[in-house]
DNA sequence: AACCCGGGCGACCATCGGACGCTGGTGCC
DNA sequence: GGCACCAGCGTCCGATGGTCGCCCGGGTT
């Protein structure tokens, strides 16, 4: 039906950089175009086009141990510079991410699960509808090993507030760079406004996730569905 | 919105008897009405209202006990008759239970987990669309013990086709009892007119499944998705 | 009474969604 | 260079969806 998704074949020439670290500005490459509109890598070669998944028995040592030893011996992964709060075109300075590109891996993790969901399809498999463990997988042996889970769920409200209202979230960014907040205190700060618009929404956080096309394939965070519910509560009090 | 559900909180009355072995008629159950309409049982007493759950706490041992040692020492549950492949009101003879009954018994499973989203939603908790273990478990506390999960999972396809098309659905049944062939038989032959109700549908059964109100809270049972792929790729080697 | 057929469902498994906190990168002094 | 801060993400955990086959109920001989 309307659902059929349909990818390139021979798209292999616009893979994401193997890592961000090693050399590639990431900052540049958000800015140097095929940012959004390109399909996110071709298939060949995927581990998972190997039919062996088909049995659920891809062995997991062979997987993990290519990975670990990329590059030459057992050295491992350099981590992500850490994010710094950016305002929106901003390019980040030094060694950190902006805020960019942080929402930026979330439109990749949209189109991998995109293609997960095609294999899925082609294959007669049950089909995601959300970013699940598998799609991090997929990313991740597609090359973009800079997706992981704990950092993606870490920051979805704060993607949440981007996609729902730009304006708001811009404006929030702005603030608190001026005031020479870290990090972890934007974080916090993107949850209340998020809170509001359940509220203007009768308190239905999962409501106002799935109406939004983007957002939709995100599970809700916990915390926020315990402010929403903590906070619904307080008003019914008075 | 509109997935708000309202459960009333004083219709304990009703509730399922415990156990259909211990000398309640499943069949005069089934017919001496009451069967659809009602709620399945009120709310006072669930363990899950104790609210250790929201911790993810709840000692498992102590439920555990409380139901092996139900009925005075530790002799475990007797099984569930067999079921027969009978006509539409047709009461199973001898020691067995009728298809009706099974069918109704995916009817109890939908009000289960309408109590289920109820709670979910009064405690500001992830929301259930589907039957889940969390389901089964409520079914079972709620005094449901007849029901369980690998039995539900067996027979969903059957109960498919019952909602799908109850005419043809019911020529099955006849078409089977009239052969005297077994459940398992029966069982086995409920597939086919689901995969062309796929082939129907642009081979999406999700789609099929999502369509129809009850089947919606239903998972697509692996077999059927594989049947469905096989004869899909057989249709276009054509 | 003995036997065998067949199916109910206890219990297991891989994997899931979710979370924590250690490790080590980073900027400041 | 050394230190203190803080956040990235490896790794764990309970629970999930899914399944298999043991055990035993039931009908037949």
């Amino acid at each position: 039906g309307d659902n059929t998704i349909l990818l390139s074949q021979n798209n292999t020439a616009s893979s994401f950089p193997l890592n961000l670290n090693a050399g590639t500005d990431p900052v540049l490459l958000l800015q140097n175009g095929g940012r959004m509109g390109s399909t996110v890598s071709g298939f060949a070669g995927f581990p998972e086009n190997n039919f062996e998944d088909l049995h659920g028995k891809t062995c997991k040592k062979q997987k993990r141990r290519r990975l670990k030893e990329s590059g030459e011996e057992g050295e491992d992964r350099q981590r992500e510079h850490p994010f710094i709060v950016t305002e929106p075109g901003e390019l980040a300075r030094g060694k950190k991410n902006g805020l960019d590109y942080l929402f930026d891996l979330y439109e990749q993790c949209g189109k991998f699960l995109l293609e997960v969901q095609q294999i899925a399809k082609e294959r007669g498999e049950k089909c995601p509808t959300k970013v699940t463990n598998q799609v991090f997988r997929h990313a991740k042996y597609s090359g973009a090993s800079y997706i992981n889970k704990p950092k993606m769920r870490h920051y979805v409200h704060c993607y949440a507030l981007h996609c729902l209202d730009e304006e708001q979230s811009n404006r929030l960014r702005k603030a608190y760079k001026e005031r020479g907040e870290n990090v972890g205190a934007w974080r916090q700060a993107c949850y209340y406004p998020l809170v509001a618009k359940a509220r203007e929404n009768g308190w239905d956080i999962d409501g106002v996730f799935n109406k939004h096309e983007k957002l939709r394939i995100w599970y809700v965070p916990t915390k926020l569905r315990q402010l929403c519910h903590h906070e619904k509560s307080k008003q019914s009090h008075l």
